[in-house]
DNA sequence: ATGCGGACCTGTTAGC
DNA sequence: TGCTAACAGGTCCGCA
């Protein structure tokens, strides 16, 4: 589920009710994410005030005075708040509960999330030390793309996923950027042009923002009911429309399998 | 340094 | 309809 945007709206939705509470009691159901969960959360966290719910990349931080709690979504977790009588489904994997007795509760099937506690600085944090700007930050431009992928082989595509060159860019994204920007993904970043680096900074951006705005206006109360997060429905152009028309040009969308990822672009718009 | 492939998991869908 | 295989929004790690 998470992409950029989702991890953004998801941290405007569960910070109003959990910002400035203080923990009573932290439940993990199962410890085996990505990395184990620490048991010590458990005895570190309660009596702990959360000061602030932050956001680096597809990280969430949880700031309390002792440290900070790193939560990644992986590819199919997703928080909710919820009062702390209801009652775990499947896959319900971490509670933190809280003095106003609502719980953030992180659902995860596939378990490739994580949950880390760190006492050091954020970003110097091994996870997060080595990430790339965020894509709306100011530095984050055609330039700077243009710059960094002199004498890079990879491709376009792959280089854009890479998160050490800009975070947030997921498999969505990576290809309906190319698209907007004209760029053919399977082209070697280190040929890409200045000019057209610039479009391509300014696709990503403008199809993350889009994305924040929508996810923002899809959730709604993140403690009632069925609780789903809201999820993006954007007009897709080409994700995930093989063989459907091309909605500039009428062409038949193309797909193909890079680095394991599926990748759909027009032949006839990009180059 | 760069680039690639494998690894971690379960749930849903496509295809026979 | 039912079974099986392929695939899914991420990213770290180890190896060549």
């Amino acid at each position: 589920m998470p992409e950029l945007p989702e991890v953004e709206t998801t941290r405007l939705g569960i910070s109003p009710h959990i910002q400035g509470q203080t923990v009573n009691n932290v439940i993990v159901r199962n410890k085996n994410l990505r990395w184990p969960v620490p048991s010590a959360i458990k005895r570190i966290l309660p009596g702990k005030t959360l000061l602030s719910v932050s956001r680096r990349g597809k990280y969430l931080l949880l700031e309390f005075p002792n440290g900070v709690l790193l939560i990644h979504l992986g590819m199919s977790g997703s928080l909710q708040v919820v009062n702390n009588d209801t009652r775990p489904r499947k896959h319900d994997h971490v509670d933190l509960c809280f003095a106003n007795d609502l719980c953030l509760r992180l659902h995860d099937p596939r378990r490739f999330g994580s949950v880390l506690w760190t006492t050091e600085q954020p970003k110097h944090h091994k996870l997060l030390k080595d990430l790339g700007p965020e894509p709306l930050d100011k530095t984050f431009n055609g330039q700077y793309l243009w710059q960094l992928s002199r004498k890079r082989r990879v491709s376009i595509k792959q280089f854009i996923m890479d998160s050490h060159n800009v975070v947030g860019v997921g498999n969505i994204y990576a290809s309906e950027s190319l698209f907007r920007a004209g760029i053919h993904p399977r082209r070697a970043a280190g040929k890409v042009s200045l000019e057209r680096y610039k479009l391509l900074a300014r696709a990503i951006k403008t199809v993350i923002r889009a994305a924040i705005k929508q996810g923002g206006t899809t959730l709604r109360d993140f403690t009632g009911g069925d609780g789903q997060p809201g999820y993006f429905k954007q007009r897709l152009n080409v994700y995930g429309r093989k063989g459907e028309a091309c909605r500039q040009c009428g062409k038949a969308v193309s797909h193909c399998v890079m680095g394991q990822r599926a990748t759909y672009y027009c032949t006839h718009c990009q180059k």
